[in-house]
RNA sequence: UGCCUGAUAGUAUAAUGGUAGUACGACUGUUUUUGGUACAGUUUGUCUUGGUUCGAAUCCAGGUCGGGCAACCA
């Protein structure tokens, strides 16, 4: 018996409608303009609509948007399949809202024939004058009643390239006076002499949003065409289309968008991240993209337990960014192989350790004993972390201090017998000693401590650059914080530290599997790194309880 | 002073006229050779005022508060 997890408002309309014999089968679509780079938002739009087909043994085909040539690139479009498939999921097919121009066309020239749509010499600012107020009805100017001959022709003019951009529009005729701003005579079709990515020079008219969204979903005969709650407005439009068209009836579904705190989700403002160089590209692992998040070391199953998470519903969201970690940190906790990394190194000498070279085994996963174990060099000279020693230490701490025991991670327990200090009084290094009986996985000592460290030998730690990332903003709400959302930016979103001493594993470590460095988080190798120069991003770092133990004292 | 849309713990989300539940967070404790993990427990909620009903988060009416809509963007 499986508990029945609950439905959300779309799979429960999906289910009637397949209950009820109005369709077999599903057919759903993800329609980005390739204008920027895919975010966290549009993963959830994605894990949606490929979900829903996957759940209900339908389809979803990649559709992309691009009715606009001025801001719409190759480039975009080859980063959004690439980041559609890491998130794991296959398209139907492959589609272009240009694909459709010639039959987009035709359907405005059906709608001009039964008197639906006329030619509107008007420039934009006579036009949005004309459109009134949302209290205010528009009024009907003279070139609304046009003949459909006038029109017929004024249009194919258009299509021939006799006139300029902003020249004429084409427009819907529905009501100047209705309440719904965009049943005022929307604007169908515009002028733009631009090179479109895909059609070239072919065209220089081109559809709008309203015209082309619908009419390409209905040609693909899309069953559940789901978007974001602001085009909420738009759906009287769209059904208007298709009715007036007489094309297949497929209907539209609004949710709430994601929204996250501490960063941003509009491509605007990350295309101005990007240009303004507040970060390094799109997918400079601060950056809310998903081509960021799979750089940074999110893994695609995390995002999309994430997305899970969420769930789906109309209401105004604020997710927290620390629910996205949590799904990174489950995770990674389960597959990322430890590792030992020292970021600030403090010398320790064991004094009664001899000169010598030994070897110990540590598991590369406790979760998951099957990653087997590996060997670890040790000797008279490590290296712990800094932060691991304090001379006078508060209570409850159980790491360093003078006359205190810690246990180094699969190797021995040592007591710290001395801080040595150089003539401005500064700590240079720690004499301990050891407890021989009390190597790990033999331990005869009888000896308990609170506190484990991770520790590299020094004589065969190998360096690295290591990036620690922390929120891109300062503010929890970016979006409706006050006055210019670039104010809000963290400036200390990046830290790195350029010579951090690692165990000599990493240097043969697989570079595309996650880590674990001990204590300090979750890492991969950042696409910078050379066998010569390894760079390590931090995914993410692990919970500390100690941070918030000693945040209180 | 128009139209559309929404409101359930701190944050999300479920309960579809019949016990307000779940996750994350927070807090306790147990375990632990990662102050991690795992496990157990605790905490906090139906925007408001009326109405219908044996019974309302759910249905109805009014109010309050939030979001969207007046691009030749999508």
């Amino acid at each position: 018996m499986s508990e029945e997890k609950s439905l959300n408002f779309i799979e429960e309309i999906v289910e009637a409608d397949l209950n009820s014999g109005k369709y077999n089968s599903i057919l759903t679509r993800f329609p980005p303009e390739p204008n920027g780079y895919l975010h966290i938002g549009h993963a959830k739009s994605i894990c949606l609509n490929f979900g829903l087909a996957k759940k209900y043994g339908g389809r979803t085909n990649l559709r992309f948007d691009d009715t606009n040539p001025i801001t719409e690139e190759t480039e975009y479009v080859e980063s959004i399949k690439e980041d559609v498939k890491w998130l794991g999921f296959d398209w139907a097919e492959e589609l272009y809202a240009s694909n459709y121009f010639e039959q987009i066309y035709q359907f405005a020239v059906q709608l001009i024939e039964k008197g639906l749509a006329y030619v509107d010499d008007s420039n934009s600012e006579t036009i949005a004058l004309e459109k009134g107020t949302p209290t205010q009805p528009g009024i009907e100017n003279t070139f609304r009643s046009r003949t459909v001959a006038e029109n017929l022709q004024l249009f194919a003019d258009m299509r021939a390239g006799k006139f300029k951009d902003g020249e004429k529009v084409v427009r819907a005729k529905i009501d100047m006076a209705s309440p719904n701003m965009h049943m005022r005579d929307p604007i169908i079709y515009r002028i733009k002499h631009a090179h479109h990515h895909r059609t070239g020079d072919a065209w220089c008219i081109y559809p709008m949003y309203d015209f082309a969204h619908g009419q390409s979903d209905s040609i693909e005969n899309i069953t559940h065409s789901i978007c974001t709650l602001e085009f909420i407005p738009h759906r009287p439009l769209y059904d208007w289309c298709i009715e007036k068209l007489e094309i297949f009836p497929s209907k539209q579904y609004e949710f709430a968008r994601l929204n996250m705190t501490y960063t941003v989700m509009s491509k605007r403002k990350l295309l101005q991240l990007v240009n303004e160089n507040h970060v390094n590209g799109w997918d400079d692992p601060r950056m809310s993209t998903i081509s960021a998040m799979r750089r940074r070391g999110y893994p695609a199953e995390s995002i999309r337990e994430f997305c899970d998470k969420i769930g789906v519903a109309k209401r105004e969201n604020l997710i927290d960014l620390s629910l996205l970690e949590f799904c990174v940190r489950e995770r990674l906790n389960k597959t990322a192989l430890r590792r030992m990394v020292v970021f600030d190194p403090l010398k320790i000498v064991i004094t009664n350790y001899p000169d010598t070279t030994e070897y110990l085994e540590s598991e590369n996963n406790p979760e998951d004993l099957a990653t087997g174990t590996r060997s670890i060099p040790f000797s008279k000279v490590i290296f712990v972390e800094k932060d691991d020693f304090m001379e006078v230490a508060p209570k409850k701490y159980f790491r360093l201090s003078p006359g205190q025991m810690v246990r180094l991670k699969s190797a021995y327990i040592i007591k710290c017998d001395e801080a040595i200090k150089d003539s401005d009084g500064n700590i240079t290094e720690l004499h301990c000693s050891y407890i021989p009986e009390s190597k790990s996985g033999s331990d005869t000592s009888g000896i308990n401590v609170k506190g484990t460290l991770q520790w590299v030998n020094a004589a065969t730690a190998i360096k690295a650059e290591i990036r620690l990332y922390d929120r891109l903003f300062k503010v929890e709400d970016v979006a409706n914080a006050e006055g210019d959302f670039k104010d809000y930016i963290n400036p200390d979103s990046l830290q790195v530290i350029s010579n951090a001493y690692a165990e000599p594993a990493l240097q043969s470590d697989d570079p595309s599997v996650a880590f674990q460095f001990i204590r300090k988080g979750y890492f991969v190798i950042d696409r910078d790194s050379t066998n010569e120069h390894l760079v390590f991003n931090r995914t993410v770092s692990l919970k500390d309880g100690w941070a918030k133990e000693a945040k209180k004292a």
